[in-house]
DNA sequence: TCAATCACG
DNA sequence: ACGTACGTGATTGAG
């Protein structure tokens, strides 16, 4: 009990660099996939989480022990203190930055000074924890730290392997020595202590030491009573009076170093469960976190391991059209006792349909017409929905599984399916595959060597397992559940805009003095440029050698003649129509839903696909775009929810550049990275940029994530040539790190042939050494771009995942995703608790970023009012 | 089947 | 001396 009469609170005092050298000899070898060591790191996190579990402390802090060179004052006692420790290889030091990352995931502060070693400001720190109350724990494997030791303070010595702790309170201590703890440094100064080479008196041992202070007490009493000490061991003492006096000083533990018992850094609770769980994810210590104590512990898809049916097991054949194995049973049972399904998912044109002895088939072998595949499911869906847990899919696209059939009569898709764990065509475009149309024959072994291939690669391995795989569950759900669209609010459109586009055409047509198809753009460059004459200067040409008339153009000649201005807004116009009012309604269910196919293996960079309809480029920008979008609304009794994230994709450049001045700027929610931008770049305060100024820099802060050129700066501002040059120079003073990042992706391109994400997403990069100058400057664009579109893609991923899983369905559900944002729908009297959810997930979905994010939450009927 | 154009992030 | 900002999908006209 404390002062005030609590149960005391526990302080852990780590001794940081010593928990790290058993970590780094326990795991020598221990390193990520790019070669950091992380043996001691590793130690340091297994010990810290055992302590997690069994100790349970309600403060902790780390003492480390600067270099030998900084312990000046017992090195002034004796030069050869600590004289004969070996230095620490190379690989030791690589390792300390990681541990002061994995600390700061702890939220653990770090203590060191010049002058004391880790034990003394332990020891110190124990001092004034003890006059506040608190009862101590010491982890070291400096048993010097057993003279501290009292009724509220106990050692726990680190001994053989990683979380093996010997425990040394008050009694155990006087059990193994047979010594009270304040004779334990007299103990020192007579047996000496090797491994800090202190050398004690020469001669006497541990046996000796004890037996001489058991009967003597102190070292004072022994030299004080030398006549009474038998003489072998008198002239022993004798000769090493002066050794033994200073061996004592050099043990003594200095309870005075510089440091204040700060209880609120060290207090537990700054420990962040999420960031500690990325961090470990990020040194890829993944055994590690089931070691997470129980409070820390979510059932978050992204960390949990997806179980892999290893050797799927299925033999079955059709008797009938009724899916039979070996044994006769029904498939679905048989799959239940096997706990495994693994079959192939092709649809039509197969020829082999090899039937082994035995009216056996090995999946491999099995044509998966659609209409087989359907047969199966039906069965398996039929099974009891709790057997079907346990269940996993393994298969190739597997999330066309969830399609009852060919003609999207999505309304009655089954999403309660077993959960997809392993996707072949996925793996696939993750390995950078191309796969032969044929290669789903003989799919168990192409799972195979999939699975071999990425357990050579761990990042990646855990990239599929943990994020693309479990998409494919959740896009099933997501395409099943639709879009709710007005048909005839686009109708009504279509019909506005096909009076406009007739009207437009006709004064077109007059305007140049003929009819022509004016969405034909040879036809209307031979109108602007051969029958009107417009200038030509500065106009692109096409591949087919006329000149250009895309919207850049027509923008270069506006002014110049009525027509310009038709022909952009006819273009306009013809082109949302055909493109949206017309066509979105031809694809609605008969409940008034469109559901889109997303997919996740068209992305060279990991972002997802939608076709059929696209519901990722629905128009937005101008007042028409705005009015389609009026037509995309909630279901009934529902609104919608949208959630995206503010400049995403620029933050993530920050934290990857680790631009501190960026990410300061971003930290800071009241700071416009634009204006800031143009306030560095122009040398002027924030308060006098101009909009012109901010402008440029707005187009400069995301043109370079593209690699943009001074020509494209000059094109994309107006800006001259030799200004957007200056400008960019300007740009990448003021970002270096920027520069820097986009200098190592190149290089990483060049050197390796890939790219990658954050998350150990690649992108091959073979056109980076073209001897084609377009081509190679291409690459080398696209290659400098994936990791922060790439890693704007892995977080959204984790984003929904985890959406998904902490938000029930019945609550909100998702129904779309657009790059950097969430849609969801839910009851309006929810809304604005899943709104703070949403955001909450979002915005700490990767603690360990190093910026913030920020997420941006909307509500309304239509779309067009988020 | 491809090029041109343009919708989105 | 090349051509000039990354990533998608849909539509249209041309050959």
């Amino acid at each position: 009990m404390n002062k005030s009469g609590e149960a005391a609170k526990t302080l852990v005092l780590i001794d940081g660099k010593s928990v790290f050298y058993r970590g780094y000899y326990a795991m020598p070898n221990l390193s990520m996939r790019d070669g950091t060591p992380t043996g001691g790191v590793y130690g340091f996190a297994a010990m810290a989480l055992e302590l997690l579990n069994q100790i349970k402390p309600d403060y902790v802090a780390v003492a480390w022990d600067k270099a030998k060179t900084n312990i000046r004052r017992r090195l002034s006692i004796n030069p050869d203190y600590k004289a004969n420790r070996k230095p620490a290889p190379p690989d030791f030091y690589a390792q300390i930055p990681i541990l002061h990352e994995l600390l700061d995931a702890f939220g653990w502060p770090l203590y060191e000074f010049d002058d004391y070693e880790a034990d003394d400001i332990i020891g110190t720190l124990d001092k004034l924890a003890s006059q506040d109350g608190l009862h101590t724990i010491m982890i070291s494997s400096d048993l010097d730290l057993l003279q501290v030791i009292d009724d509220n303070t106990e050692l726990y010595a680190l001994k053989k392997g990683l979380t093996n702790l010997e425990k040394f309170d008050v009694g155990a201590f006087e059990e193994k020595y047979g010594l009270r703890v304040d004779q334990f440094l007299d103990l020192k100064a007579l047996k000496g202590d090797n491994s800090d080479n202190i050398a004690g008196v020469a001669g006497i041992g541990e046996k000796t030491a004890v037996s001489l202070l058991q009967e003597f007490n102190t070292l004072d009493g022994a030299y004080e009573n030398l006549d009474k000490i038998k003489p072998a061991w008198r002239t022993k003492l004798e000769a090493g009076r002066e050794s033994a006096y200073q061996s004592k000083q050099l043990a003594e533990i200095w309870c005075n170093a510089p440091v204040d018992l700060d209880l609120a850094a060290m207090d537990i609770k700054n420990l962040n469960p999420e960031k500690l769980r990325a961090e470990l994810i990020k040194l890829e210590f993944t055994s590690l976190l089931k070691r997470l104590p129980d409070f820390m512990k979510t059932d978050d898809s992204v960390e949990v391991e997806s179980e892999i049916i290893d050797n799927p097991s299925v033999y079955f054949t059709l008797d009938d059209g009724k899916i039979v194995v070996n044994d006769g049973k029904v498939l679905a049972e048989k799959i239940l006792a096997e706990k495994a399904l693994d079959y192939p998912n092709k649809s039509g044109n197969d020829e082999t349909n090899e039937v082994r002895d035995n009216n056996t088939c090995h999946p491999e072998f099995i044509s998966g017409s659609q209409e087989n595949n359907l047969e199966i499911l039906k069965q398996v869906s039929a099974s009891p929905p709790s057997a079907l847990d346990s269940l996993r899919i393994n298969s190739h696209e597997s999330i066309r599984l969830r399609q009852n059939d060919n003609n999207k009569t999505w309304n009655n898709k089954n999403t309660a399916l077993p959960e997809i764990a392993f996707d072949t065509r996925i793996a696939g475009f993750l390995l950078g595959k191309i796969q032969p149309a044929d290669t789903v024959e003989n799919l168990k072994k192409l799972y195979e060597e999939q699975r071999a291939e990425l357990e050579t690669m761990p990042k990646l391995n855990r990239l599929a397992k943990q994020l693309d795989f479990p998409m494919q569950n959740l896009l099933a759900k997501i395409e099943a559940r639709g879009v709710k669209i007005d048909t005839q609010e686009l109708a009504k459109i279509s019909n506005e805009l096909q009076q406009k586009i007739e009207v437009l055409q006709q004064k077109i047509w007059d305007l140049a003095g003929y009819n022509f198809n004016i969405s034909s753009s040879p036809q209307l460059s031979d109108a602007l440029f051969e029958k009107l004459k417009l200038p030509t200067t500065g106009i692109k040409k096409s591949l087919r050698g006329y000149f250009s008339t895309g919207k850049a153009e027509l923008h270069k000649l506006h002014g110049q003649h009525p027509i310009i201005e038709l022909i952009s807004e006819f273009r306009e116009v013809s082109k949302l129509k055909n493109t949206y009012t017309d066509s979105l309604p031809e694809l609605v269910d008969k409940n008034g839903y469109l559901h889109t196919d997303f997919r996740q293996d068209v992305t060279a960079t990991g972002r997802l696909s939608s076709s059929a309809p696209n519901l990722q480029n629905i128009p937005i920008r101008t007042e028409l775009g705005q009015s389609i979008r009026r037509a995309f609304v909630a279901s009934s009794g529902k609104v919608l929810i949208s959630a995206d994230y503010s400049q995403f994709e620029l933050r993530l450049a920050a934290a990857m550049a680790h631009d501190e001045k960026m990410i300061e700027i971003f930290n800071n929610d009241d700071a416009d990275i634009h204006t800031l931008t143009a306030a560095e770049a122009f040398n002027v305060e924030p308060k006098d940029v101009t909009p012109t100024q901010r402008r440029f820099a707005k187009v400069i802060n995301f043109g370079v994530l593209y690699g943009m050129s001074p020509h494209g700066l000059a094109a994309a501002t107006d800006m001259s040539l030799t200004d957007a040059k200056k400008f960019i120079e300007q740009y990448f003073e003021i970002r270096k790190p920027i520069r820097d990042f986009l200098d190592k992706t190149m290089k990483q391109a060049n050197d390796e042939g890939y790219v990658e994400t954050l998350f150990g997403r690649r992108r091959a990069t073979p056109d980076v050494k073209s001897r084609n100058f377009m081509v190679r400057e291409s690459a080398k664009r696209a290659a400098a771009n994936m990791p922060i579109q790439g890693t704007e893609a892995d977080l959204m991923k984790m984003a929904m995942l985890r959406v998904e899983k902490e938000i029930p369905e019945s609550d909100a559900r998702q129904i779309l995703q657009i790059h950097d944002s969430i849609m969801m729908e839910c009851a309006p009297e929810k809304a604005s608790e899943i709104g703070v959810k949403l955001k909450d997930i979002m915005e700490n979905i990767y603690p360990d970023l190093g910026v913030k994010l920020r997420v941006d939450v909307k509500t309304g009927q239509s779309w067009a009012d988020l």
